[in-house]
DNA sequence: ATGAGTGCAAAGGCTTTGCATTAGG
DNA sequence: CCTAATGCAAAGCCTTTGCACTCAT
């Protein structure tokens, strides 16, 4: 799991930003707190209500931007909203757990070992199967102790 | 992987169907007989485009009733539409591959082992967090061959 | 006959976009 | 100054819903 400071974070997202001629503003920073902040994907309501004073659209065009950057990563869940979270070379590589009853989602990570051989694997049959793969994506889905 | 006829499937629908105090009508079977023979999950336009003479809004409700009766699973991948497929214990249990270029998917088996020990360290982390797993997810997100 | 199922069209709800205004470099 | 970024409101798009008609029991 890799560790940055909150300065770390803002000066990688600044870069990343500027390699594709966007500009760090204070919107885009109060957004990436956000998410820095939380330890699980917010929906696009949770980080409108933590960053006062940002227009929804903003919202959406800034994290689209993120996303460009390669900053920030767009889940999709179950149904609901789309969640956003930092991505993964700035929190680690890790997993969701979601609950079925109420779609909470929370960060969860497997031991390097597993995910190493679960790779090798899923690379094997991706290969078979003509694909080249990229990355996996990995959710545990159940009912959370609130709903419990 | 489990193994059904055409014929085995329509009796469990329909008994499925019964259970929640539902018919198995025409709309349904055609709806099923096409996910049936699509080896991959489809949206709701390729749906429409094989059970030709559908309204859209009855592909919609019937899915949703064949989702109830635990026939069919709906499966959000990316952006795009959601896709739907049979459920697990029809077409056995399996992940997908998801083109990150055309938005493509493709079903993809792994080594029971492989399922077993991932299902049991998933558990056990789950578990730790105060979450009850049911089931995983699992994606292998890449690049199709018609996309590289 | 009688309630479930269907089709069509309209409405919903999350997301995107147009346009005038503001701000960063 | 000058282009990018922001806010507000309107439009889009997938999905859901209302309502009248049809079909099966």
């Amino acid at each position: 799991m890799k560790h940055h400071s909150h300065t770390d974070i803002e000066h990688l997202v600044s870069t990343r930003l500027g390699v594709i001629g966007q500009r760090f503003t204070s919107g885009r920073r109060v957004i990436v707190d956000v998410l820095a902040a939380a330890q699980r994907p917010l929906s696009i309501p949770e980080i409108l209500e933590d960053a006062q004073g940002l227009a929804q659209s903003s919202a959406y065009r800034n994290l689209t931007v993120l996303e460009n950057a390669g900053v920030v990563v767009r889940i999709i869940t179950t149904d609901e909203w789309a969640r956003y979270e930092l991505s993964e070379d700035i929190t680690g590589h890790h997993h969701h757990m979601v609950c079925s009853e109420c779609g909470a989602v929370e960060d969860v990570r497997l031991p390097d070992t597993m995910e190493h051989k679960l790779d090798a694997e899923l690379a094997a049959v991706a290969k078979k199967a003509g694909f080249t793969m990229a990355h996996h994506r990995l959710d545990v889905v159940g009912v959370c102790k609130a709903c419990r």
